[in-house]
DNA sequence: GCAGTTGTTTTGAGTGATTCAAAACAACTC
DNA sequence: GAGTTGTTTTGAATCACTCAAAACAACTGC
């Protein structure tokens, strides 16, 4: 294993993206990466566990430098503050609890392309798609039940 | 023509919502209706017009009340305040576009049915498929053209 | 028509999420 | 190891929206 080249870690994918290395931009991809969906304050949380004195505005302007890169991915469902998560280039879609604002991937629908394709596009040249589900989560279904 | 019972006009509706008439609420329906996808201040400047004095205050609380009842309908795309629209029962779709914010409708998606199907729904019930498609509207293409 | 009740609007203040700006600081370059 | 440039911090400000209490106006029943 190559020390400097043959890593697809995070400090090399901040390099590939042109962006310096620090200590608060490696433990924000850190918290983010395989922790589901977290707003600005989660972020925070998880970052202060190994970098204490981290601030919030750096929070931000990470989450920012790294959703422009595209390492990051920003989702704004209705109700709920900019969520980020670690799974980007694909385009997948999200399911988002009415209840709890719970939110989780949803792979892909599916009639695939017809997503992408409105029947009347109203002029407009479009390039993406967004799809996003609304409904109940298990733990709500449950205890609503219980 | 009936006076009071033959009318679907506004103030019928509110009615029917079991909401109290009000000229705010005329105002409202009234400056929403047929005028697109409005945010809270571009209805209050609409207002303003007929009604003067209204507060910024009122208007959401009317927009509140009359997307409660149905009347009205509430979305809110990324990077976006929240927008109003008159168009409401059909489940359509938007287009927003990514340079201006400028929103259109979409009537539905070529493929309906598939878009209310995730292949995997990750346990939640689901009620409702959004659509959101992004791209660039026929003013800023041909702005960007020159 | 008029008083009473209840829902609505206004006024004023407050909050959460996010952004702006300037100064202190740390990565990478040479 | 010094310089340059991009980052982070600190502190303040903004935007969209909500909360609460008091003033007010619609509908009800008389």
């Amino acid at each position: 294993m190559d020390t400097e080249t043959h890593r697809d870690d995070a400090a090399g994918r901040l390099r590939a993206a042109g962006l310096k290395v620090t200590a608060p931009r490696l433990a924000v991809l850190d918290a983010v990466s395989g922790h589901g969906h977290l707003d600005a304050d989660a972020v925070l949380a998880r970052v202060t566990g190994t970098l204490p004195g981290t601030s919030l505005q750096s929070i931000y302007n990470v989450l920012g430098a790294l959703t422009d890169a595209g390492l990051l991915r920003r989702i704004e469902p209705a109700e709920s503050p900019a969520l980020y998560e670690s799974r980007t280039g694909d385009n997948h879609h999200h399911v988002v609890c009415t209840r709890c604002h719970a939110v989780a991937d949803v792979d892909c629908v599916v009639g695939e392309p017809p997503c992408l394709a409105p029947s009347d596009s109203a002029g407009f040249a479009i390039h993406t798609a967004e799809v996003t589900f609304w409904g109940l989560c298990a733990d709500c279904q449950r205890e609503l039940a219980g």
